[in-house]
DNA sequence: TTTTATTATCGTAATATTGCAATATGTAAA
DNA sequence: TTTACATATTGCAATATTACGATAATAAAA
């Protein structure tokens, strides 16, 4: 169908699915790895920096955003991106979890 | 187009796109939320537990595995899964790293 | 106000993903 | 070997995603 059972799973289940389905396109992760290595706001740099049209660019910024991944404040003619720390201590704290509780005593 | 130009990215950045890509439905991180719960290899449960068709279920144990998120071994008539912690501790790794470089003076 | 620069949105084509019924395959017991 | 159970594969319909050209919106400078 490309459409996916949301309404069988819970809350938490959706929004992380969302989260990763974010940070699973390599477009995504090479602006999120640019923006970490600028130590600070860029902009349209980006769109320098990645072999995609601007559109392309605009319209994965946006995801980003609506997944609380990236934040962006306007900056005169520009706009200024950065992560969100919140998000990135969001994912540790989940595999950390998931590392504690695999006992792994199996399938070796 | 629904491609993505991955030939214009890091292999680095396509393997994690993958990785994130398979964790970014919530079929597939309901499944491994379970077999890290179950603390022990399980098999055809999953398809009990989770209210997807048979098919489905399978179709998405082959994209993790296919990622190498779990691993299956034959046990009798059934297949036993179980989460790779190696895959686990690269998403800490990764994450980490990124917590370390963030230094968040911007967008506040 | 007009121009210029920057980013966002719209529309669309190509391709990918999701889910399932039907069916095939594998594995062990009878 | 036949039967029964467990999992995988195939084929398909519905929907989602990716990318971009064209264009709109926004903001500062001329």
């Amino acid at each position: 169908m490309g459409i996916t059972k949301s309404a069988v799973f819970t809350d938490e289940q959706n929004m992380l699915a969302n989260l990763f389905k974010a940070l699973g396109n390599p477009a995504r992760l090479a602006i999120i790895t640019y923006l970490i290595k600028q130590k600070s706001c860029v902009c349209g740099e980006i769109v320098d920096e990645i072999p995609l049209a601007q559109p392309t660019i605009s319209q994965h910024l946006k995801e980003l955003k609506a997944v609380g991944l990236i934040q962006g404040t306007v900056s005169g003619k520009s706009i200024c991106y950065c992560i969100n720390p919140a998000v990135v201590q969001l994912v540790i704290n989940l595999f950390e979890g998931w590392n504690e509780q695999i006992t792994n005593k199996c399938c070796s």
